[in-house]
DNA sequence: AATGAATGAGAGTTCATTCAT
DNA sequence: TATGAATGAACTCTCATTCAT
């Protein structure tokens, strides 16, 4: 329906009323997000926003694909430095926890999306599961991560770690302890980062599986 | 402001109005849903709503109370009958993946709280992670789990775990592959409550010895 | 409709009703009074008002010509003391801005019946200027009163003199300077009552009657 | 919050709807005129309203506003050609009449604004007793009135009369007697408004001497 | 005589979207 | 390309009144 801008002009107004968007909707949600606000906030009148975007839930989507691109560009970026798969999960975790300590957007936008784009939710973790949970697989054929884990699986439950410390110690956080601490630019307590890493380590890393309590007790 | 029932029948309505709205948040979300739709599906008219709740906002978080003490109620009976820790672990991702089949209402209802009612979210979020913790530490003192875990952060962590896993495989599935392989009551595929209890028993199992990353790199 | 009270408890019941009445009518105005507030004022179950009253209007008008009772007897009983027509009104208008101070909610009421019940505010001020105007040809034929006044005219216009001023001083007073000055319970500084009582005597006692500005200039 | 029109359209519009609520307040009072109402009686969609008002009472506000300037404009312009000051009286008061004979949406509504909104309320009445007063005050210098009048006091007495003799005769007479007798034009019958000239030449005219009421009582 | 649950029409207000300019 | 006026359906919530107990 809408066609893409013809002028630098028209970009220019269809770049900021997506940069309000972001704002506007990490704020209040997206029900109580008015196109009203995101014009106000992008200096546009109210019709100029169906020049550009076929409807409120239309930009969203959008939104959300781009915002989902940048978060994994991040996290892609920062764990290719990487030595090992262990500090590449790491490093994941951690421009993870900055991408969303500067992007509230995208966690707050992510949440919302359960009913208001069932699909644009679906695409946007789908396409983190799949590079991260071939990444596992990948480490796994490199006798890095342990060979009995089903990485899809694994990319699940490993994502919700960091979903939802990420919304305890970065999201909530916010305005309550100011990061007395250190937190090392990571938008997370250092003491959370390790722990995170402990954990994820534990989880997937190749070693001795855990000792059950009968073999405890017996030593 | 609003009292409780005073008469058999008022209390019947007040709990035919929750079990209504239960349904129908789990539908369409807090923003899709009227309170026109909850009081048609409760059979009262729309004004009775207004006896028994202040506004839809107070309903909400009335069922999100309700809801989280009934999955915190069928975790820690379900973990409670375990062995040890890790059984309880298992025992307690199944109750909660049950319950979660059960009640998608709860999960859909909480992802929408963000923005609704931030305040019944952080109760939900702390109610749970509150007796999780304590668990984990007790587990600790007791030497069923890794002397250097936060339980805190772990706690957090494993609900995260058991959310997205919960999305992907309890909420999602519905309808599409309608659990053909083996879903033993548990509300999630046998392979995968496996995989989760291989990578939280990793996660917090104790080892001997706990390997240092920079030990592993340096061997 | 409704029949009249059977037992003394019903009369009891049906009088705080009416007591409760006034005093949220006059604190919230007709239209801001809901039938609730005042049962519940009159501490008794909503139902229990339609035992008694057919509607709200109903109460309304009741209550209107209640106060309206208590208003003409005060005067009349303040005024009938008097030795002289003037004095007379100095004491009518010195028990009206009394009873106005008492009773607030007579005027707040009045003044929003207009629309509410244009019956009740004739009555109302029908019968105040009844006697009024009655009291006035009485006093023309006892020679204390110019004898080229129409009685009817007066009474309205002298009883527009108290209502302003009633309103400005003893209505909107109230909190405001807390008759710092002279008030000998008249509910009106002792300064405004006899600013009135100069005003009402210049307008309908017998004397020579002003001078015009040519004759003054002519002196 | 509301801002003005921007085009000739919208002016249009807005003045439309401010016709229109002037009629529906002054018919049904407040209370129960609905912004519906206002609307269909304007040919605009209802939430064509909130384009140009906040709310409802904002509308009341500004009417009252407007009434009141337009009240004063007429009473003024009436009375500043009369040639001394009590012509200007009875000039003032036949002004004051015709405007309520032409515009009872002023008189209605104010009465009603009691509970509506008091600021609005004090606002109209300080505004014409100011001017009033002072009136009052330089024709007691100018030695056409009595010295030992508080033009305070005295303007809010007269705009008394005004208010209820208004009432009586302009508002009750509608669709009565019709005016069968002689009203010049004024709103009021002629022996009417000459009897208020009267009333209120006797209350602030000057006369010689000021009579005392004790010495009247004395003599 | 009294209760309190239930009703349902109607209120004010918001907002995504369309359209004329 | 951009504007801002206009729409009208939908929403939450209130309240006078009725009715079964």
């Amino acid at each position: 329906m809408t066609e893409p801008p013809r002028t630098a002009r028209g970009a220019r107004t269809r770049a900021s009323l997506l940069e309000a968007a972001e704002h506007v909707f990490a704020e209040l949600g997206y029900a109580d997000t008015s196109v009203v606000r995101i014009t106000e906030r992008a200096g546009v009148a109210q019709g100029t926003f169906y020049l550009y975007f076929d409807s409120k839930l239309d930009l969203f989507d959008e939104l959300v694909d781009d915002l989902n691109r940048r978060v994994r560009h991040a996290m892609s970026e920062a764990s290719a430095a990487a030595p090992d798969r262990l500090s590449a999960e790491r490093a994941g975790f951690r421009a993870f926890f900055a991408f969303t300590a500067e992007h509230p957007a995208l966690y707050r936008i992510i949440r919302a999306a359960e009913f208001v784009s069932p699909r644009a939710l679906h695409r946007h973790y789908d396409r983190i599961v799949e590079g991260y949970a071939e990444g596992l697989a990948e480490a796994q054929r490199a006798g890095e991560v342990r060979p009995d884990l089903d990485p899809d699986v694994a990319a699940w439950a490993l994502m919700g770690i960091g979903e939802l410390v990420g919304m305890r110690w970065v999201l909530w956080e916010r305005g309550t302890e100011s990061s007395a601490e250190g937190d090392a630019g990571g938008g997370v307590p250092d003491h959370v980062l390790d722990q995170v890493s402990l954990l994820v380590d534990g989880a997937i890393g190749r070693r001795t599986p855990s000792v059950t309590r009968s073999e405890e007790n017996g030593a």
